[in-house]
DNA sequence: GCAATGATTTACT
DNA sequence: GTAAATCATTGCC
């Protein structure tokens, strides 16, 4: 079953990031079903540096990070990357979720297609700017509710075991300071299609 | 109006 | 291991 709303908008964003390993990220795009496992995600709130809404700073670009829970925010990074992140919290609370890496489960061949040549399958979805790219997601699909028929986040009712998930500082934020070192990412141990 | 830069990926040495 | 690709957003002039 899909997520419910409610899941986002509660306010501890660190628990729902740790709780949306193991669940399920799909797109549908043209008839067309794509999607995986998520088995890496980090998370960001405006209380620390490395998040855009970072002291409730509010502009064009993050704007739906402080909308209510349950929305997509999709940006453009270096230029050339779409990274995809689900809001939470309630309206004016800016807290988001970036996911970094799935596990390859529906629709294949068509990511492959989206995503090119590939010297190795296993850069198919394991990283945040890859697996926006398989999965058919650009900016346009910024402020989009995630209990749709376009994209959804599906509940296998199968939950990640405790010890199974690991917690980590975060990457790529190392102008974030000591906030860069918080242990708010979160990976599924052992699993192939983890970013590097 | 303009310059600096980043929640990355890829290819090449 | 290192570097290039490439542009929207941001903050300052």
């Amino acid at each position: 079953m899909k997520l419910p709303e409610t899941f986002y908008q509660r306010s501890n964003v660190v628990k729902i990031a740790r709780e949306l390993l193991g669940k399920g990220l799909f797109t549908k795009v043209d008839g067309i079903t794509t999607g995986g496992i998520i088995v890496e995600t980090e998370a960001y709130s405006w209380k620390e540096r490395g998040c855009h809404a970072y002291g409730s700073r509010k502009t064009q670009r993050n704007a739906v990070m402080f909308g209510k829970g349950g929305y997509s925010y999709v940006y453009l990074c270096y230029g050339m990357h779409n990274l995809f992140n689900i809001v939470t919290n309630s309206e004016n609370v800016a807290d988001a979720i970036l996911i970094r890496a799935v596990e390859p489960l529906e629709g294949i061949k068509e990511m492959k297609r989206r995503r090119g040549t590939l010297s190795n399958d296993i850069h198919l979805t394991s990283g945040p700017g890859k697996l926006t790219k398989a999965l058919g997601i650009d900016r346009k699909w910024n402020g989009k509710f995630l209990i749709g028929n376009e994209i959804w986040v599906e509940d296998f009712g199968t939950g990640v075991h405790k010890n199974k998930i690991e917690a980590s500082h975060r990457i790529g934020i190392d102008y974030a300071g000591e906030d860069a070192k918080l242990p708010w990412r979160f990976t599924v141990k052992g699993n192939l299609w983890l970013s590097k």
